[in-house]
DNA sequence: ATACATACC
DNA sequence: GACTGGTATGTAT
């Protein structure tokens, strides 16, 4: 069986209002429609859970032919990061997939593929009708894209600093001993591993139980995967260190984007080079011996993408004169916003696999793409995206630095309960959790949503 | 305005 | 032995 999930969901109205006491009242009310909402989809789920699962053995049950074939269909993501080069994906595919069998989860994933297939199938028709003068690259194009050249041309400079694999490096600090082991934090739910899970095919967001699996059978049984719980007090300790050395080095503009990740933007240095690696030996230092990465670039995303470049404890500088080299050579998937479906679309509908690639197809790319789809994807084939795009765009010059939040949620998952009340219980503590968070970031909104996971993992949202 | 999709760590 | 998370945002209808 699997999980069933509740979540609401709060969009701020326009302006934020301090309002100390109203905040809270905005969801009790509500309470009420949703419980309605419940009892229509626990009815439902019922029904589909059933039908699924009659169905489902079926089809498995002869098939074992195929396997690799489908595991290369599913994408179960493959090795694109620090530490997974030169492994042999095929085989980690397989197990996988092998192991994942029939869960509920690996169906909702066929689902959701075969959606996508669907929508790949939909643009190449697109593409068979259209004739070749309906994508051509016009002036008015390149004008654009000049435009947005010229505009990123005196930014100042971007610094991105991105710690190494950060909860696992944290537990390594007092475990140095799983540092040629391959292990991980975290137990249903991988949340890092370290360089010798990771070629095991172990990494974040994979069930715990896959990673088990990889390693006993890749390792023919030597090898066993070791698994930390994670401790966020730790991480967020860690955290606070790591930004209160870097805020050193820019004061004014450094944004930390997340537990592990750290934006600055600092003035044309003449020396970064050296600052930035000053920077990292006293990141490391403070923290007892944490590494971090980190890139130096015009734009926070061709800085973000260039930190990961020479992971771990490594730095890379892309200067403005290399920045259109940089950008041709990289694997679409490597764009920050570019996903495992983004990056189908443009492999299977449009042969586009590298930056130059979507730079010479440019006039398919517009073509074929919503327009804001589209901008985004042509800002980044010159090295330019991060304003206004669907990438968080911090502190852009004229965008009105969009640390402008549009919602707040908060979700938990539980085993399957089809008992009302109990469910009832969960809605509350989790109302309670948002309504407090809203309180402390002193916000209003007006529309509350209510997102609810079956056990077969269909999702349902009411507002 | 709402349901669904996509992406990130 | 089973076992797949949480948050934000964009887009289509």
């Amino acid at each position: 069986m699997s999980n069933s999930k509740i979540k609401i969901v709060n969009p701020y109205t326009k302006h934020k209002r301090k309002l100390p006491d109203g905040t809270e009242k905005e969801k009790p009310p509500s309470n009420k429609e949703i419980r309605r909402d419940i009892g229509n989809a626990t009815g439902n789920s019922d029904t589909n859970t059933n039908t699924n699962t009659n169905n489902f053995p079926k089809n498995t049950g002869s098939s074992n032919i195929n396997v690799s074939a489908q595991a290369a269909a599913l994408c179960i993501s493959a090795s694109d990061k620090a530490g997974m080069e030169g492994i042999d994906r095929e085989k980690i595919a397989t197990i996988i997939l092998k192991e994942s069998g029939n869960s509920a989860y690996i169906q909702q994933q066929r689902r959701r593929d075969e959606k996508v297939n669907e929508r790949v199938r939909h643009l190449q028709q697109r593409l068979q009708e259209a004739s070749p003068r309906d994508y051509r690259v016009t002036d008015e194009l390149d004008d654009t894209l000049r435009g947005y050249q010229q505009r990123q041309a005196n930014r100042a400079t971007c610094v991105v600093v991105d710690m190494d694999m950060f909860y696992m490096a944290c537990e390594l600090l007092s475990r140095p001993h799983l540092n040629d082991k391959p292990a991980c934090v975290g137990r249903e739910m991988i949340l890092t591993s370290n360089y010798v899970a990771r070629r095991y095919g172990v990494r974040s967001a994979m069930a715990g139980l896959i990673g088990r699996k990889l390693v006993e059978q890749l390792s023919d049984g030597r090898e066993k995967l070791i698994q930390v719980p994670s401790n966020f007090k730790l991480y967020k300790e860690k955290s606070k260190i790591v930004n209160e050395v870097i805020r050193e080095y820019d004061p004014h503009n450094m944004k930390a984007y997340s537990l592990d990740e750290v934006y600055l933007d600092i003035g044309p240095y003449l020396a970064v080079e050296e600052v930035v690696f000053r920077l990292r030996q006293h990141v490391k230092k403070a923290t007892g011996g944490l590494t971090c990465s980190a890139g130096i670039a015009r734009t926070h995303t061709i800085a973000k993408i260039a930190s990961d470049a020479n992971k771990p404890n490594g730095q890379l500088v892309v200067d403005p004169v290399s920045t259109l080299e940089f950008v041709r050579a990289l694997p679409v998937r490597k764009i920050p916003g570019v996903g495992r479906v983004t990056e189908k679309l443009l492999q299977q509908v449009c042969n586009i696999h590298t930056g130059l690639e979507l730079y010479e197809k440019r006039g398919l790319v517009q073509f074929l793409f919503q327009p804001a789809t589209a901008e985004f994807l042509l800002k980044s084939s010159v090295g330019c995206s991060g304003e206004g795009s669907s990438f968080a765009s911090f502190g852009t010059e004229q965008e009105e630095s969009s640390d402008h939040q549009k919602g707040i949620s908060r979700e938990r998952s539980f085993s399957p309960e089809s008992d009302w009340a109990l469910l009832n219980i969960k809605l509350e503590e989790i109302s309670r959790m948002l309504s407090e968070d809203m309180k402390r970031k002193s916000v209003m909104g007006h529309t509350v949503t209510v997102k609810v996971k079956l056990a077969n993992f269909d999702v349902l949202n009411r507002a």
